[in-house]
DNA sequence: CGACTTTGACCAGCGC
DNA sequence: GCGCTGGTCAAAGTCG
């Protein structure tokens, strides 16, 4: 179903931290995170070659072969320019943060989203409501739990990285200062959670930034992914 | 025909 | 309070 040029593998798991923090790849060599240190996994991310940079402060270092030198103004996925900072050159959810404020909301709504399950049956239950009111609703029952975030940046031509998981695109966005849309995609398994964002850097089109929300409650549909990610995981961390 | 994508509209949150 | 922006909905269109 995905284009595989960047040939991205993600096993299931998330990194724990109520944090989520983000990477840079480079088309270097194999990938796998997290590092050391961070607890549960995300499995092995290959992407075709390519290599990952924690670049926030405190979380555990990594082997210099496994840096990437990168240029100041990358990343800050998410925020605005204002809240960009320029003392890390990526910013992560921060608990208390305008990011993590801005994107909290996308947290627990997905029992809106199951709309061959719970919908119909809500609209079932609403049919005196109009289509508006019945939104509203929803929207107020709406709860702000924050999922884990892991975002990460590739150097791919293609926008949709095969990582073995399978996503539906429900909406796309041109955001703020970029010439490239935001595309957001969620999880197809019925239960899951699990969303990902997807744009290019506006500094550099080259550039894929993915975000992933949330978790995944069940293994890749590509058993073949799974396999090669699990023997990277395995080699590297 | 079901699964998926596209796209305009809607809403909440934030800054001013 | 108002306008802007990001995130999501959902109908319509497309594809296999």
């Amino acid at each position: 179903m995905f284009p595989s040029k960047a040939n991205a593998v993600l096993n299931q798991g998330f990194v724990e931290d109520p944090m989520s923090f983000c990477t840079q790849i480079s088309p270097l060599s194999h990938l796998s995170f997290p590092p050391h240190g961070i607890q549960q996994t995300l499995g092995g991310l290959n992407m075709g070659g390519g290599v990952a940079s924690y670049l926030k402060e405190g979380l555990p270092s990594i082997p210099s072969q496994y840096r990437v030198a990168s240029s100041g103004g990358l990343g800050q996925f998410g925020a605005s320019s204002e809240q960009r900072s320029s003392n890390s050159l990526w910013s992560y959810d921060e608990e208390e943060g305008d990011l993590g404020n801005k994107i909290s909301s996308a947290g627990e709504d997905n029992h809106k989203y199951n709309k061959n399950n719970s919908s119909s049956s809500n609209n079932n239950n609403n049919n005196s409501l109009s289509v508006g009111a019945i939104r509203m609703k929803k929207l107020k029952t709406r709860k702000k739990v924050r999922e884990p975030r892991f975002c990460f940046k590739t150097l791919s031509e293609v926008d949709v990285l095969d990582d073995g998981y399978k996503w539906r695109k429900y909406g796309q966005k041109v955001v703020k200062n970029t010439q490239h849309p935001r595309s957001y995609y969620r999880c197809t398994e019925s239960n899951c959670q699990v969303k990902k964002r997807v744009e290019r850097l506006a500094e550099d089109p080259r550039m894929v930034i993915t975000t992933y929300e949330g978790r995944h409650i069940h293994s890749p549909s590509h058993d073949d992914d799974e396999s090669r990610a699990s023997d990277h995981i395995n080699f590297l961390w």
